[in-house]
DNA sequence: ACAAAATACAAGTGATCGCTCATAATTGTA
DNA sequence: TACAATTATGAGCGATCACTTGTATTTTGT
């Protein structure tokens, strides 16, 4: 039942000239995949993107999807050297202020790469060893249950967990719509309202 | 640019014996969907499935787009079914009624058919005519504009337009986790505390 | 300078896909 | 019963795909 799929590297590129062509391969992908979608995301034409042959493809990637996996590891990382510090400054705050800076960060999130992260949130099979990108939300998930638990007092609600499960939630999906589809409600002063208004949402769910 | 690709169907059934091979297909369709995956799901197969062959498939249906098309068609007329009568009888109700109607009739909807809603939401390609999905959150986004509007003294907030995207949004992303990814949540009397959650959100949401 | 290791190349393979078409079987009509 | 319309069949076509393999080129180490 479980298809096992390969998705570390053949072989690491050591030389200069080699790091070259995997960087282009990654871009080409990226490339490939924000304008013509994964259906059209051939390794043929990815290579042809690149500018290298389709060989030099498949010495460094044992699969297509080993290909898109990297594609993933590199966006979910870049997101996550936007977002790491103010998570972590986040902590300590009281919730009316970590909670806007909670919204913010998400819209950071996904601003760094709007069109790549559309195409990979939702044109990427879900099957495989794809699941970077869930793994990127769990550890959401995990950093507000923490949160949440470290400021037991201040919170109303009764399930932390169902609390924290509604919070990832909604803000990833808020945000995720709107720099996605409605970037007009986060353009120029708009976008302190929709902070405002989701931030105010959230905060006084949690305080009944 | 457009590429234009029919979806309606190439001929319509009139004989008992055609509109059984129609059905069969849909099912079947919808089977290979479930099971296996968009990917997975060639003409070839669902025509086996359905115990048709490849023939009749392309007699009712010019390509493959126009058979998930349908579908979704057929899946969201039932969603439709179950949801209209609530959506109706709501629109007169104050915000606290209303507010958990609509989260109840969310999950309701979502649980038609959770599997074949899961692949038809994550795994469809976005693109060609396949907007069938995107064209009923619409309906209940002006549905909830509407409401809004005519509850205008009831409710706190600026901007209506985006009160209604946050609604809707907030609304079908927690419903839709929930059944598809955390039917834990949703189980027994639990269900009961997600309703009453999202509920008192979004009405401490619209008074400010 | 030169051999070995690393890297790059691209034609080609087998499999699968969406879909066509010539033909056969079934059904409605007279 | 006879004929036309409808429906069903499935071998197979051309295209595309992920991926292999044998060979050529470049870089490294000495």
């Amino acid at each position: 039942m479980a298809r096992k799929v390969e998705t570390t590297p053949r072989k690491s590129a050591s030389q200069e000239r080699s790091r070259a062509t995997v960087d282009a391969l990654l871009e080409a992908t990226a490339r490939v995949l924000i304008n013509d979608g994964y259906d059209q995301a051939s390794t043929n034409r990815i290579a042809e993107v690149a500018g290298v042959s389709i060989g030099s493809l498949y010495q460094y990637f044992p699969n297509k999807e080993s290909l898109v996996a990297a594609v993933i590891d590199r966006h979910t990382q870049e997101i996550s050297e936007v977002t790491r510090k103010a998570l972590v400054k986040m902590a300590a705050s009281p919730i009316e202020t970590a909670a806007r800076a909670f919204v913010s960060v998400a819209i950071d999130g996904h601003r760094v790469n709007p069109k790549l992260h559309g195409v990979l949130a939702e044109q990427i099979p879900r099957v495989g060893r794809l699941e970077n990108i869930e793994a990127n939300i769990q550890q959401g998930y995990a950093f507000v249950r923490g949160y949440l638990e470290a400021h037991r007092d201040e919170i109303d609600v009764a399930d932390l967990d169902l609390a924290a499960f509604i919070l990832v939630t909604v803000v990833e999906a808020l945000t995720h719509a709107a720099v996605l589809r409605r970037p007009d409600i986060l353009s120029g002063e708009k976008a302190e309202q929709f902070v405002d208004d989701v931030a105010r949402m959230v905060v006084s769910y949690l305080r009944a």
